[in-house]
DNA sequence: CCCTGCCTGCTG
DNA sequence: CAGCAGGCAGGG
């Protein structure tokens, strides 16, 4: 199943690519596709990362930034398609391979996106991010901060349903349309139901049950340099495992009734009507 | 608060 | 060939 990558995908990217870029130049670069490039100009971003070193790669919420030497760093957003490849020059290019980072041993690390959604910012030593929204991201998911007490501060007086919370990256940053529905399903709660009407027992099993998910989910994943590349970045392994997401009309693994699809904030949601009682 | 635009590929 | 997939910005 192809899936959106989420906090699970971008931990299993990082853990891939770091390994095999860190220490190494950028001796130049390939934009076939310079919309692609957000933050400055095209020109600039090359003239800016050509001949520097990747000191080392870190992810925040969905985002995933490269920090070269120089200490200036590059922020990238996969959106819905993108990925990325560590492949010999000589291997074949993807197909919608907007951008080519060309390293010192001879490698490529390449930039493939379908849907062009992607994008790249280049934020210098010192200099503010304004651009890439990382700056507006809420709390980590995995930290202690995020707990049952945060979420209902945060959540506990909105209208909207929790599940529209959940995908608010400026409250908790890294969870998309999937492991909401993963999250409430274990959390035993109705995607539709409206924040403000969580009990305290509800935030305390959803705190519980976010970085309970993720984590497992992220677990699944794991794979080694060579599956990923055989398999082109493509192959999530968690999905196997999912619950809910993409089981509509399945019956609960939990107690078999059948899974209901419904619309909510216009995403597709999936959740059971009986262990999940609005 | 909700809606649209950005994109391509897959499905019915 | 329309509809759908969904992260996020921007606008009404």
């Amino acid at each position: 199943m192809i899936i959106m990558p989420e906090l699970p995908e971008i931990e299993t990217i990082k853990s891939v690519i770091e390994p095999q870029i860190k220490g190494l130049a950028i001796e130049n670069i390939t934009v076939n596709r310079p919309e692609v490039i957000a933050q400055p100009t095209d020109a600039e971003f090359c003239e800016a990362v050509i001949g520097q070193a990747i000191s080392a790669m870190s992810r925040r919420g969905k985002f995933l930034m490269l920090h070269l030497k120089n200490k200036s760093r590059i922020i990238l957003h996969l959106r819905m398609t993108g990925c990325l490849l560590v492949m010999p020059s000589h291997y074949p290019m993807e197909k919608h391979t907007h951008i080519v980072f060309h390293l010192s041993n001879g490698k490529e690390l390449r930039f493939s996106d379908t849907r062009r959604f992607g994008r790249f910012w280049l934020i210098r030593n010192g200099e503010e991010d304004t651009y890439s929204g990382i700056e507006k991201l809420g709390l980590e998911p995995l930290s202690a901060e995020c707990d049952a007490k945060y979420l209902q501060s945060r959540f506990g007086k909105r209208k909207k349903t929790i599940k529209q919370c959940l995908l608010d990256q400026s409250v908790v940053a890294g969870i998309g349309n999937i492991y909401s529905d993963e999250i409430l399903f274990r959390a035993k709660i109705c995607p539709a139901r409206p924040a403000g009407s969580l009990t305290a027992e509800e935030w305390k099993r959803l705190a519980e049950m976010i970085p309970e998910r993720l984590l497992y989910f992220t677990t699944k994943n794991h794979i080694t340099t060579e599956e990923y590349l055989e398999t082109r970045g493509q192959d999530y392994r968690n999905t196997p495992f999912l619950q809910v997401y993409g089981h509509a009309d399945e019956p609960c693994p939990h107690c078999g009734e059948t899974l209901v699809r419904t619309v909510i904030g216009g995403r597709s949601s999936v959740y059971c009507p009986n262990c999940q009682k609005g």
